[in-house]
DNA sequence: CAGTATCCCATGAGATACTG
DNA sequence: CAGTATCTCATGGGATACTG
């Protein structure tokens, strides 16, 4: 993601890393829910393909928006849960759920 | 906007209207200035085309988060404020511009 | 189960010129 | 000054099949 100088707005940089078609809803997810694993999120977002997910997720985690949890075994388990710094953005992000629910 | 039965997240909503390549920024100015006039705001963001900034405020203006004063004479003016509503979200969009300062 | 590899397409946004 | 009209292109995301 790039980040000129007239972009240097924190309001950009939050609402670039938090949009993008399924992180709201991952974003709901995870901040009711602490840890899913990958499979049950995928079935409560029936909507998308396997990949464009993993994309999601993974652009997440680079971001440090979310942690993922690797447990050892066959066949793979995979949890995903919010970084701690995300957390912050509780009070936030409530706001917006409700704001967004009236429009 | 489409808006599907799994994509009924006021979250979702929220960031959909509120993200795009500069609806930030012009959110940015407008939480600042109360009331801009268009060439102002253009020359604030040197690097949108005026098409492009004309049709995110557009977008903006139907989606009620902002609104367009037009005031009479040549050559036109057009002033562009927050709409009422758009206040409530003052703290929620504090937050995420620290937030976002830091990432 | 979690993740990759391909191929395809719609849409957002850039450049530029024009108008009332 | 504010706004429209064209044309162009990158990229985000969809469908599907495959792998460790």
């Amino acid at each position: 993601m790039k980040y000129t100088e007239f972009e240097q707005c924190g309001l950009k940089r939050s609402l670039d890393l938090l949009s993008g078609k399924w992180k709201p809803l991952i974003l709901h997810h995870l901040f009711h829910e602490k840890e899913i694993r990958f499979i049950e999120l995928w079935r409560k977002m029936p909507k998308v393909s396997k990949k464009v997910l993993l994309e999601q997720l993974h652009q997440m985690q680079e971001h440090h928006i979310i942690e993922r949890i690797e447990k050892n075994g066959f066949p793979p388990q995979v949890y995903y849960r919010l970084h701690r710094d995300t957390k912050e953005l509780g009070p936030a992000l409530q706001i917006l759920d409700r704001w967004g629910s009236s429009k």
